[in-house]
This record gives C-alpha cells, sequence and structure tokens, in this order.
DNA sequence: AGCCATTGAAACAAAACTGTCACAAAACTG
DNA sequence: CAGTTTTGTGACAGTTTTGTTTCAATGGCT
C-alpha cells in the first residue's frame, strides 16, 4: 500500500501541480483548500504526511497544525509547511507549532518531492522496508529503538539483541545455549542460567500490564517467540 | 564575484532588452536564442541562474528544462520561465517539469528583476532549500548559522559540524567512530571519548532550559537524533 | 605580546548494565 | 502426593559506559 498524502493548499493551480507531482511520485494523494474540510479529511483517514499552506482562507494554517498536534492519534503525522518567502514570523511560529519542516515559495516541485521522501523515511521507517515486526512490537535496527503499539520502549543493550535475536527467529523455540552463541557470541563462557534472567529483564521491559508475553517459556528447551 | 546570468531568449529586441538591464543590476550575463546552445553554455559555465523562454525555436522549452534538472550538476539552477500570457497549460508544464518561478508576458522588467533577485537571495544563502531542519532546529549550511525556536544559537566549528551531521543522519545510531570519520575525517587519530565531550558541548549550546534535548545516547552503541 | 575561543585529553563522578546467587514457585515424575 | 527438576525473581556487587569538569595546548585576532 502507497503512502497517503494530504496536501491543503487553496490555490488551485499549485494543488493540482502538487498532486500530479506527487501521485507520478506513487503516493496515494487527496487535497482540498479549506482548513476545516482538511481536519475532517485526516480524521476520517489519517495520512501518513500532511502538506499545509500556511496561508489557506478560513482557518489558517497553524490553527489547522495545531489542532492536529493536540490529538493523539494525529499528532506524530509529519506536516511540511509552505510559506511565501518573506512570512518568516511564519516560519517561526510554524516550527514552533510542531510543523517538521517547510518549503518557501516559489519553490522547485523536486524540492518539495525530495522533503516529503525524507520525512517519510524518518517517521515510518517500517514504510522504507527495514524494521522488525512482530505482532504490535516494532524494532528498528537502524535507529536501535523499540515500540509496541506506537508506545516506545527503554531496553538496554543485552535485552536489545535479545528481542532481535528472538523476532529473527520467531516460531523456534531456541536452547539457551544457542541463545548464549548468538546473543553473546561463541566463545562466551557465560552460565546458562543468566539467559533466564535476561529473558526475565527483556519481559518486563517489553510487556506494559494487559499485554500477553510474546516470549513462551519451552520447558527443558528453551525459549521461543511463537507467530501469532 | 556578481552572480552569473544565462539569459535564454529567441525574441532579439527582448533578449537585449534583458541583457542590458541585468548588466545594469549588476550581473554578469550570457545570452543565446538556440535551447542547444544553452546547454552547452551551461554545462561549459554554471549560471547561478536562467531565464528561459517558453517558446524558443528548435528545443522546445520544456526540453531544454527538462535536460538541465536531469543533470545532478545542473538540477539545481532556478530557472524562471517566460510564457505568453494566454499559455497556461505552458506554465502548469512548465512547474512540473521543474521551473523555479514564471513570469507571463507582458511582463516589467523591473518585475523580472525582482523575481530574479529573489530566486538568487533564496539560491545563494541556503538554495533556500539547503537548510536543514530538524524539529525547531534549523541550520543553515551556508551561513554557518543555527536557529531554534527562531533564536539564535553560538555553535563552535566542531559543534556546527557535528550538528550538520547529525541532522543530515537524523533516524540512524551513529557510533563514535562512524562520528569521528564524519566530522573529524577518515584518518583521525582521536581518543572516542573526545565525541562525548563534544556531543556535550553541543548540547550544551541547543538545548536552552524546557527544551528536550534531540540528541538520545544509545548506549554501547553511539548516539542518535531522533522525533519527540 | 596578550586575550579569547576552541580543542583534545585526562580524571573523577554518576548512571546503567551485567552476571551470579539464593530462594521461591511451578512443572514434572512415578 | 512427596520428591525432583526446571524456571521465575529479587538482591547485589562488580563492571562498563557515559556525563561533566578541568586543564594545557593551540591558533586566530587585536
Amino acid at each position: 500500500m502507497n503512502p497517503g498524502i494530504l496536501v491543503v493548499e487553496d490555490d488551485k493551480a499549485l494543488c493540482d501541480l502538487l498532486t500530479w507531482n506527487l501521485s507520478a511520485e506513487g503516493y496515494d494523494v487527496r487535497s482540498t483548500g479549506d482548513g476545516e474540510e482538511a481536519l475532517l479529511m485526516v480524521r476520517e483517514q489519517a495520512p501518513d504526511a500532511i502538506i499545509l499552506d500556511w496561508m489557506i482562507e478560513q482557518v489558517p494554517g497553524i490553527e489547522v497544525c495545531r489542532q492536529l498536534r493536540k490529538d493523539r492519534d494525529t499528532a506524530r503525522i509529519p506536516i511540511v509547511m509552505l510559506t511565501a518567502k518573506s512570512e518568516e514570523e511564519d516560519r517561526i511560529r510554524g516550527l514552533k507549532t510542531g510543523a517538521d519542516d517547510y518549503v518557501t515559495k516559489p519553490f522547485s516541485p523536486r524540492e518539495l518531492m525530495a522533503r516529503v521522501e525524507a520525512l517519510l523515511r524518518r517517521s515510518q521507517p517500517s514504510l522504507a522496508g527495514d524494521m522488525l515486526v512482530f505482532g504490535d512490537i516494532e524494532l528498528d535496527p537502524a535507529s536501535h529503538r523499540v515500540r509496541r503499539g506506537g508506545e516506545a520502549l527503554h531496553l538496554g543493550p543485552t535485552e536489545f539483541r535479545l528481542l532481535r535475536y528472538f523476532i529473527e527467529r520467531a516460531g523456534r523455540v531456541l536452547s539457551r545455549q544457542q541463545i548464549l552463541d548468538g546473543v553473546w557470541g561463541m566463545d562466551s563462557d557465560i552460565d546458562e542460567r543468566t539467559v533466564d534472567v535476561h529473558i526475565r529483564r527483556l519481559r518486563k521491559a517489553i510487556n506494559r500490564p494487559g499485554d500477553t508475553d510474546p516470549i513462551r517459556t519451552v520447558r527443558a528447551a528453551g525459549y521461543a517467540m511463537d507467530d501469532e
């Protein structure tokens, strides 16, 4: 499924231009020239990024931005704002309000494309491909981050390697020795029971109250993460 | 050295008029009425901006534009296109192809000057798009300035390069060695811990009280810049 | 020369993380 | 069910890693 982008721009010609270009790049584009309608459209189906003209009719872009940031569901959507070159004041307020990037008019479509792509890669590594997923758990090897249900988790270095090791081998039972070899290194002379302790620490770190434990203990054999 | 401008216009009278005006403004002007020749001239010596008539003989302006955008070396040169008033269709296509601005004939030389100047101003300090943005932090590589929330910050040379390095690689964990290679140079024999010290100096410089620290420490791995 | 900003390193402090133990709890065995 | 084996937990002391301060060296500038 292609990333969805919402264009909010009341200059019809420019709006069409952007839509055309973004579509050509493979994005799923919707557009509107009205701030109110933009908010509705976002609520109806959240896009992966928003291109927002700062000077639109009815609702100022800055207000649209603020509204979006206020709602938990939409707060993390990347926003690129379009400003006229002289609107220095707006630019600053825009960044303060939570826009993620800005482009000053006039601009080349090429430039905007590049910005949008950069933002998407930054905010949604999963759209870029690299990212390990298991159920509602996401692990990003590049940024060393782990989230569950969208919420960031903090893992120590060993827990991180351990989780990664498990997700990469989801569905298989892993013996303590295998785990030691894979996570600590083949030549480690560490007690097997130490694995137990780290499994516990990992469980503690990823299971918020109410969550189901994705790690299954296999008595007399080891541990496993099950496919759903 | 004065900014160089290439005028591509086959109406001899108009071409002279533009050349005369631009020269008077202190620009270093070259001109041609032929699309093929224009491409050669650009390749020979890249101008800082191009004024391009959409309706020239031989090669259509749109094609010249496309050619220029295709080559990495010329892709970022600002282009102002000149169109007849009724050529609405061309205007759209022109912008799609990558022109940065347009002026419809007939126009006043004064107006064109203003547009060119605006484009150059934009492309000089930072090519307008070269401004690196991360959250509310702006870094202008050309003018060597950094701002956060609109407020100017003072960074030493190393801190500047460090911040730039991070913003350009936002979202990835960077090891101390990578940072040394990228910021100090591949052949530096500097202690890895020195990175820590500069990270601290950078943090001190960009985090005003109340700000959130954009630099995340990844234990046993390095540092990373993240949203939030 | 004198002053000031910058820089890399060293040293110490503060955190964060690790591996083991000892014991409790749970799961098997016959 | 009593005995055995295996796993879960909490505590802890030692290590590793990172944060911070300090300092001497360097180099630009006046």
